[in-house]
DNA sequence: CGTTACGTTGAAAGCTTTCAAGCATCGTGG
DNA sequence: CCACGATGCTTGAAAGCTTTCAACGTAACG
């Protein structure tokens, strides 16, 4: 039985959904924090869906920059764009201790032809990462560090939120700075020196991994955030 | 009849697919240039493929900033994000004069239900969009203006050949600096000069909407362009 | 022929990066 | 128990890439 069943804010399933991916589901993966999913340039014949711990989702250039795409949270499919590419073109790393679920590759399309509502899921899920990407671009295009900065932790703290791994405004944060600057493209000096300045006026704090947001108004300001909300979301 | 059955690099759809397609299709739009097929904020319920005609995605924020998310070519799949969010998150805009198909979304589902292999062929779409939105992002990250100029015009090149809007090394590309900055998160002005010193060097020539690569080892080496091929490609 | 949209220039201001150390915390081994 | 190496966080200053500001040039168009 899967942990997000009782998470609110995941869709319920039908009986014979649940029946479905039972036998889709293939079994577990256990990471330690550092560990690596996927390795860019490797191949993998799985899909996976988070079941607990933070990870993230990274390409890393020639000349060795490495660019965070995104975080990964209990809930998400991983892996889906290798049913496009021979090999992956991106790594996924765990930051904490995660749990991830299984799913042969191979059968994705019984799925697809059994389970229509489950394959709407998928898209689904598709469709809500492009979403997120599409903020984050819109982030380093257009922000200045302080604004992306303010962005990433409102984003993190909705995002954690929702499933459940926040109390209030307080979370744990098993990232560094140096995952935080990797993500906004920003060095890691600069993302100490802003991160500083936030906490000096009283907005955020951030020790320890644990993060506080102490000022939630002037954070959602500085990080022009719009608090859009979804529909209720899948997961398979 | 589809434009599109006759470019090669589109997979070939089956008999029962391509009548289910012309009973899926609900019309067509064309768009002039400058217009906008979907306004950011405002609603929206149908699917699009671009049949003919460049355009961008493009998200506007408050204080007036625009980032251009992407630029949208024949084959590609717009629309699928309102499946998730009441409001479009974003603005889609014709470069050109646009011809494109529509689909009602209230049919996606019976797409799903009666043709796998098509909602197969969405889900590819989505997730080959988030690869581009990952290459995207990581050279506005790790990128410099010149790398990231350098890289959006090997891009366009090779996206315009995939559809045949390419003859080797010379295109039609409809779009002015002030794009290409929004797109690449650089300033007007910036864009110019590096733009201009890559031409004075012998790299390429944009003049009057005409783009010229002369020399596409060193245009392919500044973008650290890594010719990632990908199999045939669907489209719906 | 005035207007408008787009491209071009030069110079000053500013945000970020790079460089170079120094400090703190933590787990490990002597 | 303390030294030591590793990892991550802090700081200060100089260098650099980009932005902003302010004009000017040009081509297309009614």
């Amino acid at each position: 039985m899967c942990p997000l069943n009782e998470v609110p804010g995941f869709r319920q399933l039908s009986c014979a959904e649940r029946d479905f991916m039972r036998q889709f589901k293939a079994g577990e993966v256990q990471l330690a924090p550092g560990q690596t999913l996927l390795q860019q340039g490797g191949v993998s014949d799985s899909l996976y869906t988070v079941l607990a711990g933070w990870g993230f989702r990274a390409k890393t250039l020639p000349d060795g920059c490495r660019q965070i795409l995104n975080f990964v949270l209990p809930g998400d499919l991983v892996g889906l764009q290798s049913s496009v590419f021979e090999e992956a073109q991106h790594s996924v790393e765990a930051l904490t201790k995660m749990r991830l679920c299984i799913f042969p590759r191979s059968r994705l399309w019984s799925l697809y032809r059994d389970h229509p509502s489950l394959a709407l899921d998928v898209t689904w899920l598709a469709a809500r990462q492009e979403f997120l990407m599409d903020e984050n671009l819109t982030s380093l295009g257009c922000r200045s560090a302080r604004e992306r900065l303010a962005f990433l932790l409102s984003w993190l703290h909705h995002r954690a939120t929702e499933v459940g791994l926040a109390e209030d405004n307080e979370l744990e944060l098993p990232l560094t700075q140096q995952h935080a600057a990797d993500a906004l493209g920003l060095s890691l000096v600069h993302t100490n020196k802003t991160l500083q300045r936030m906490s000096r006026e009283g907005m955020v704090e951030w020790k320890k991994g644990r993060l506080t947001i102490r000022d939630t108004p002037a954070l959602h300001a500085t990080a022009h955030w719009d608090p859009t909300r979804t529909a209720a979301r899948p997961f398979i």
